[in-house]
DNA sequence: GGATAATGTAAGCATTCACTTACACAACGA
DNA sequence: TCGTTGTGTAAGTGAATGCTTACATTATCC
């Protein structure tokens, strides 16, 4: 035997790049050979840290959960309460989740979800933020709130990202527009406080 | 001269199995020759019609709009007052409209977002949806709601929509869960209401 | 009926792209 | 040091795909 393998480590280092390439162009249009280019090594190599062009990209699917939760996580973790973890939450999703642009990922996996194995990632995904998102809501909510149960709630504000990522993407609302939306939208769906008492 | 072109009569007759095809497999995956053979024709006439594949998407787009307003105002036509439109559109967005599925043209738009074509075409129809749905939530809106402004009440139900879809796609919730969902987000959002009072 | 323009059919073409093969070199274990 | 195995480079390949060209046929108007 000779030359331990360094596959998982390149792997670990590569997915970053892979997840922004795909993010930029969508699954079809990011070929192999850019790819490569972007990592740095040859479409060869490519393929032997991965089978096909497929796992690559559900490798960036799962690579999108785990840095949104590790910086939400990072974003609440000195909050001094529940309304405070949840209104910087908004506002975060607000303004910067653009900048990265991996919710573009998830848009592309979406046009694949007549592949099981895309589907499974990307409900893997999904799964994760209602869960995390939730936990949230249910510690946010007032016991005499008249407002969705967290389960349902949780979805609701995940569509309130997704159009708010939609409304950036295409130009229709500008980050004021965008942070108002999820504000008001926000604390109407968590329930518990008035509008917009929360910055 | 002689026979009088029937182009766009054909265009309009064409526009739903293109719209269909390219909600199937997304604008990259579907192939102009399978676009062809959908139509039963070739895929020379298909360039006759429409310049290139491109236009073909577009139209589509512009058809998503078309048809799901022309369905929501025969859904809504001879509803007794504003709360019973709002509830029946929020009701069929849960259960039908995966049915045709055309908001996966939607998502397969949403990946070639740096098209300002493409962009363009996608942010008229969400424009147009947004305006739709906010005339609804002005109508439904009681004066003395704790509720978003209309303008952000249509956006997120925009999303709420999104993700009834993203839902049922990666079948996350089933069809009971959705309608849950989509009344007691909806009639959270639509504010002047108890979730759950209107069927 | 003949000229003109639209329609239908078939084949082709240049390019792109996912993926492979071949091979030289480097590192680690024995 | 030798042999095995991981790593880097380069070139290639077969299939798919957007779009075009060439040409025969048909319908309409004068």
């Amino acid at each position: 035997m000779a030359r331990p393998s360094q596959l998982a480590q390149k792997r670990k280092e590569l997915i970053p790049v892979v997840a922004h390439a795909f993010a930029e162009a969508g699954y079809r249009r990011m070929t192999t050979a850019e790819l490569a280019r972007r990592c740095g090594l040859r479409e060869n190599v490519l393929y032997r840290l991965w089978p096909d062009k497929k796992a690559m990209f559900m490798a960036a699917i799962d690579y999108v959960y785990e840095l949104s939760a590790a910086t939400w996580r990072e974003l609440i973790a000195d909050a001094p309460d529940p309304k405070t973890s949840t209104s910087r939450l908004l506002a975060y999703e607000a303004g910067h989740h653009g900048d990265f642009g991996l919710y573009r990922i998830v848009f592309a996996g979406l046009s694949e979800t007549d592949d099981p194995d895309i589907r499974a990632a990307l409900a893997r995904m999904y799964e994760q933020f209602q869960q995390f998102i939730r936990e949230l809501v249910e510690a946010h909510r007032d016991k005499d709130a008249r407002s969705p149960e967290p389960n349902l709630a949780a979805w609701a504000l995940i569509g309130l990202g997704t159009v708010s990522n939609i409304t950036h993407a295409l130009r229709l609302l500008n980050d004021a527009g965008r942070t108002k939306l999820m504000q008001q939208a926000g604390q109407c769906l968590l329930g518990g406080s008035r509008p917009g008492r929360h910055k």
